[in-house]
DNA sequence: GCCGCATCTGGGAGCGCTCCCAGAACCCGC
DNA sequence: GCGGGTTCTGGGAGCGCTCCCAGATGCGGC
């Protein structure tokens, strides 16, 4: 009579309590590390779930515990954009990374326009323990509608309204001072810009530190233009800084993707790189390798970044105390062709 | 003495039932869109459901039902290349676009080196219901691995190891061959490739459809050289087959990224592009448009790879009898300026 | 009239865990 | 000696669903 259904394969937990000689209690306590387990039962009941192969089911642990076990990674602003970029690529490995092992489960999800409610229902409806918020538009207010219900999350970049959400970011600010500072030791003197959109944190914070790298030398803030992270864009960019400059001598671009179409721009007009017109970059992503010439960068890990995201999120699960809000990750000088 | 645990936030089925005046099981039955339900009854279940903003407890369901109600995305070959590749951008968000209104978690899961087994074992664990395989190398026999046991399972690119895996692919080879067909067309004569790897479908399939259309006009099928999708090695490639041929006239490089590294050696060669060389590529990635000049490439539709690639699992398990084995989606040519 | 079949419904066992509770065993200090 | 704690253990009541079963009802044909 106890045979009804169809089961699922593999033992359950009343095997390895019997072959380990205790109590399905015990061996509970065992898989999830509490105290108050002798180092006898510990033990045996390691012994017994690697004879079994035993791998407790994940659905009857969420419902019967106060847990789901599982993570959320959410995309944010229609995915696309953030998906193309390179740079998600590394972050998601590295949330794997840091993911292996443990028992939890990484839910992908995506902001799509239509279920802007259905997803904050689902995040905080239980379903998850926290989440990885992967957000480009800074002013996105996911991340703090989120943070506000009191379900734990952490932010890839830094939001602009943000409020008090925890995040980990690259040190786009003293990347960006560090590129300046190369052009300035290189003896260049008329230093432009090519910034990303008001609205992105990782945009806003590369310029301040192009600004606050010139300001270092009493140099000119005025030669800059914004644009959105396209090779199209970062042309038309180039475009206009030469026109209110011709003469300007390097220009900081604030990502690789971006500093293609400058160069390009920049070749066309016949200017030699870096000889007349050094480029910095921002990224160090594979079209900085590839680029014509070579693209000096500021590269930074991304790998780690999604690492670190994940640890963040995962430590505030745990119950760890004293935790840093937020975690802003190096970034460092690649140099290559253009600078 | 009901009210014992800390309990998730919502509704249960049992007050949908109360108040749509029906029981828990015709709830379920409406839920499940399963017949021998009045038109009564679920209307106004339906309206309760709404009412109360219910929404069932996806453990709850996976550990009493005989389905996980979630499908896996599993990234084989160490994910870092696959990742990094546009392409899988694009797939991903045609993946959730598809998935989007069913209740069907996707969790990601990545193929570490070190948890091949256990990775096998979380699977055919009844963790999952069924995966989305994205493999780089076609002889990777994790796809085959899995179809044996018996989990549904569809793979994104055709695999080289494959048996009777289902997947679905792009037409590399009708896609080869329109690009050939072009530059036949263009009256060009001495036309070289630079193929993928040979043990990657992808390379292979589009390397056959060169050759089918050089066979075609009786050309010489002699200049190949096999490279590994970097631009690197694509370099590498083309001053390989300048040294073999230096007076090619036209090269179909197998992807966009090693037409980068092909056209870089053509320039420096002081080759004119497309006067002297035609160069077409292959992906329309967003590294096509940039190149300098703009690359003629052939196109697939990435995001409708990856509603199909879901479709097809899903619909073989909600049980659709006669759904092709394997599906290929059409590429079209996309004329820039490199031929 | 009656038997069969299709349609609809509710009751309730059970999915495989966690976590509360009660209790056993042991140590400590007075 | 006894009361108090800490350490360790097993029993068993759920968690919120699905799905089997039994039963009620309606409708057709003979």
């Amino acid at each position: 009579m106890t045979e009804g259904r169809s089961r699922r394969p593999g033992p359950r937990i009343e095997e390895v309590a019997r072959v380990a000689g205790v109590s399905k209690s015990t061996v509970s306590r065992v898989i999830n590390g509490e105290k108050y387990v002798s180092e006898r039962s510990r033990l045996a009941v390691h012994r017994a779930i690697a004879m079994l192969g035993y791998s407790p089911n994940h659905a009857a642990r969420t419902l019967a515990g106060s847990r789901a076990n599982a993570i959320a990674l959410v995309i944010s602003e229609l995915g696309s954009r953030v998906l193309a970029d390179p740079f998600f690529a590394g972050v998601l490995r590295g949330v794997h990374a840091e993911l292996a092992g443990r028992h939890v489960q990484l839910l992908m999800m995506m902001n799509q326009p239509l279920d802007g409610e259905d997803q904050v229902a689902y995040l905080t409806g239980g379903h998850v323990d926290g989440a990885l918020v992967v957000s480009l538009h800074g002013e996105d207010p996911l991340p703090r509608t989120l943070h506000e219900t009191g379900l734990p999350i952490v932010v890839g970049g830094r939001p602009l309204a943000g409020g008090a959400v925890p995040f980990v970011d690259s040190d786009n600010f003293n990347g960006a001072l560090q590129a300046v500072r190369l052009l300035v030791s290189l003896g260049r003197t008329k230093i432009a810009t090519i910034a990303g959109p008001h609205d992105m944190a990782v945009g806003m914070d590369r310029l301040s530190g192009w600004r606050c790298g010139l300001a270092e030398h009493g140099m000119s803030v005025a030669l800059v233009v914004h644009s959105d992270f396209t090779p199209e864009s970062g042309a038309l960019a180039m475009e206009e800084l030469l026109r209110r400059a011709p003469d300007l001598d390097a220009v900081f671009v604030a990502a690789d993707i971006m500093a293609l179409g400058a160069l390009r721009v920049l070749q066309a007009r016949g200017y030699r790189i870096p000889d007349d017109v050094a480029v910095v970059g921002f990224d160090d992503s594979v079209l900085a390798s590839t680029a014509v010439p070579p693209l000096t960068t500021v590269r930074q890990d991304v790998e780690q970044f999604g690492r670190t995201l994940t640890w963040r999120l995962l430590s505030e699960l745990s119950g760890d105390e004293k935790l840093p809000q937020s975690i802003l990750l190096p970034t460092s000088l690649v140099r290559r062709t253009s600078a």
